[in-house]
DNA sequence: TACTCAAATTGATACTTGTCAATGTATGAT
DNA sequence: ATCATACATTGACAAGTATCAATTTGAGTA
């Protein structure tokens, strides 16, 4: 029997909690400040970069870019490796998903090259 | 000759004019409201809804929703399609392509039913 | 024409955010 | 112990944003 109201059930792939953290990761790259800071990571050496060497193609300050730097850290998108006294940043599994499913992935062969 | 500073050309994927597009979509999509409404467009009916058909979900007003989708069409991310008084709002390809990347493609049986 | 309905727009307001300058913190070196 | 370096944090401020209430626009209808 066809009833043109009938509420149907529909099969979402993500729950309300995941679209949130979507949602919230979204947010984080919506920057361009930091989806160029994400470009930059995934393009270092070994895959990680520390603030002093991620600063200058900004044209921002440190403080800003470290502020930058946390809200991709708080919306998982990034790790941070403290070592010496430098952090290292890189992206996180999650990260990587999302920047290859939209033909962001890279390769680089860039050697290491620290401004500090 | 190894030269541990040497400078390496790096194969982007992406020229910064698509990563500033990229950015205002991502931008787009983080907000939670728009995000859902997002997800409300795919799994209507043919695809498409109207204004009336998707205030209600939200717990705004229309003035609001229609801020909203007015984002998301000037993101690249909906159609609008206006047939008589109403605007239908349908994904475009570029959003279909972001979100059968994440795994946000969504297949619905949903009958129309429409509230205005 | 006058009226109704769907949607867009406007103006106002509270809240959020990106940024800098300055300061704090922790690590390693002299 | 003192100092320098790398980074994080704080406070302040301008700019942007989400929201509502109210109004306007535009399309169909009586």
């Amino acid at each position: 029997m066809y009833d043109s109201n009938m509420s149907v059930t529909v099969a979402l792939s993500k729950s309300p909690a995941e679209l949130g953290t979507l949602a919230t990761q979204f947010k984080a790259l919506g920057d361009p400040t930091r989806l160029d800071l994400m470009m930059n990571v995934a393009t270092s050496a070994d895959s990680e970069a520390c603030v002093c060497d991620l600063t200058p193609d900004t044209g921002l300050t440190q403080g800003t870019v470290s502020h930058h730097l946390r809200i991709l850290v708080e919306a998982g998108l990034l790790n941070r490796d403290q070592r010496g006294k430098w952090s290292y940043y890189s992206l996180t599994d999650s990260a990587k998903n999302i920047l290859s499913s939209l033909n962001l992935s890279i390769s680089s062969n860039k050697t290491k090259s620290s401004s500090c």
